[in-house]
DNA sequence: CTGAAAGCGCTTACAG
DNA sequence: CTGAAAGCGCTTACAG
């Protein structure tokens, strides 16, 4: 920046100040101190600014892996978002237990980010804390908590919505495929099952935990012993809803490989709008991944410019239920509906 | 860092030195640093240090996307290598023209990364030329250059192996369909291509450009479209090799819509080993996309550590064909071996 | 093995 | 509108 001063003809003061695009320059000085900074190619150094500000212009970001849909899609919103705003992004991808320490023990600090964004990562209570010690502003992607920014979407309604849908098909056993979480790290409220159930309340349908059934979260054989399982019931369902798409791709997979037709005599909502969904032609609720994103980085704006207000910022985005070829009526259902329009045509 | 001296009893230098790790600090020394740092919660101020050490403890990740399955594994594989030496992961996720101008007009300064990794992305020769005026250490992911330090998997080989898998099944009319990168911002060598036509030329068959379509990125119709014109061929594919298992993906669709039966009138094989692929059952050349980021992470180290040797390090990363049900012989085919089986069965 | 001092490259009151 | 000076929180020779 000296160089720059010189080369201009000024002092660093009034670089800087160019440079930051204070308007107490005049456009002479302006002109000639932008002249200088290009022919020198100059760039601030963002670690000499930080140090006299106390702010980083970066936001590191806490993510239970990387290799999800939800997450690409999720950053791909955030990034270009956050950058727009000035501010650069940190990725930590923690998936190991020893990762974990690690970065609880060394990053977060104040000093090295302007603000932490938790993407469907589970805090245990004492890393809360440290956060919270160091005075860290949070923000939650989807998750969330009292008292604190967070954007997500609504599970429980979402949920309902689905499973209502199923049952206007005219289904009554309808099953739900939630993931096992073998780390733990993946935030979970279980809302999406609770909305699946109260649907099923609201309809007056028994509850029968034999239909909700929990399987490895990704490849593996435990799909498989789940789709058995639910098969060699006394009454087997006649439709699933899989807490993912990730789920229900494999879950469709599996039933083409045992040749139950889809949705003849087995229908299967997701849950994700993946992007794999349509050329699946799965049924889903499509949640906005990237919009989730793209707010989580306008939160992410807010709280670091006034770390006070920040507590009760809630942004709650729609999840749009996306029907497709891999839901139908139930077999055997009297569907109302569809007995007309067969009475029509037998009469016409 | 005052506050944990003024409670340990020593000064800010030992501080540092301890905290650093240096040897040169007595045990009871250390330990009573390492408490009062504890006690304090302190994290080092990565800007203060990096103001003088001219490091800055970060690597800078520029990507054309971030939503794709290729560059979520990748990540995932840079990301905890990368930590797991001590660097941070700043990631710039680069799609408009706009963003582009931004990113190198403001961010690359050598004093905001140590290193830049250049992943799948279509430098201009301006752009190149302004980072190496920066004296950024560069690190080229999934492409390569001379003289460059980069990591990557021999696309010409390993789509000669695959085009050759579909030769040996009896096939001799073998499309090839190909991304079309509107953007431009992604990398392309050609080599995939390439591949394909050595082995064609190897087989004696001969080339005929009406089999290589280009087909849009993601979605649209362009896809459809381009089987219409390969199966209204006066002698239509029997196979179709695809650059990308997205387009695979796709075209499996497609196909399916259209009553072309896989792999008994068409063979679909694909590229990239997308964790799709084998509950598609889609035959595949699976690049080792995670360890492409490991190494990569390697590779950031060692271009830090002596900018001036890393001229020349290149790693070449295997592709694995891994056969699924996708491909099968072509129909029709004298296959001799599967002939000889039949021979030998009717014989029995 | 430890400390005092200088300095990294900025920004920010404070003068003018 | 501009400049001189102090200081942000570290690290690093230099002494001892």
């Amino acid at each position: 920046m000296a160089d720059v001063a010189e080369r201009a003809g000024v002092s660093p003061s009034t670089v800087s100040r160019t440079l930051r695009g204070l308007s107490t320059v005049s456009p002479q000085t302006r002109a000639r101190v932008e002249k200088a900074a290009r022919e020198l190619s100059f760039a601030i150094s963002r670690s000499a600014s930080s140090l006299v500000t106390g702010r980083t212009g970066r936001v590191a970001v806490l993510v239970p892996n990387l290799d999800s849909w939800f997450l690409g899609a999720a950053l791909a919103g955030l990034a270009p978002a956050l950058n727009a705003a000035g501010l650069d992004m940190l990725v930590y991808s923690v998936t190991t237990a020893e990762q974990r320490a690690e970065f609880f023990d060394r990053l977060p600090a104040r000093r090295n980010a302007d603000a932490l964004l938790v993407v469907s990562f589970a805090l245990s209570p004492r890393e809360r804390a440290r956060l919270d010690d160091l005075g860290m502003p949070l923000v939650f992607v989807s998750q969330h908590e009292q008292g604190r920014a967070g954007v997500y979407v609504d599970d429980v309604e979402a949920a309902r919505r689905g499973t209502r849908y199923l049952l206007n098909l005219g289904h009554r056993r309808i099953a739900y495929l939630e993931p096992a979480d073998p780390s733990g790290f993946a935030w979970s409220s279980r809302a999406r099952l609770d909305g699946y159930r109260e649907a099923l309340a609201e309809a007056g349908v028994d509850r029968d935990d034999e239909l909700v059934r929990r399987v490895a979260d990704w490849q593996g054989p435990s799909l498989d012993a789940a789709v058995g399982r639910l098969l060699s019931l006394a009454e087997p369902p006649t439709a699933v809803f899989a807490e993912t798409d990730d789920i229900a791709f494999r879950l469709l997979t599996v039933l083409r490989g045992v040749n139950v037709p889809v949705p003849a005599r087995m229908s299967v909502l997701g849950f994700d709008g993946h992007a794999m969904a349509e050329p699946w032609d799965l049924s889903t609720l499509a949640q906005p991944a990237r919009r989730l994103g793209e707010a989580a980085a306008e939160l992410a704006r807010q709280v670091i410019q006034d770390s006070a207000t920040h507590g009760e910022r809630h942004v709650v985005l729609p999840v749009e239920l996306v029907p497709r070829g891999s839901t139908g009526p139930a077999p055997g259902a009297r569907d109302d509906g569809e007995k007309g329009e067969e009475d029509a045509r037998n009469r016409g």
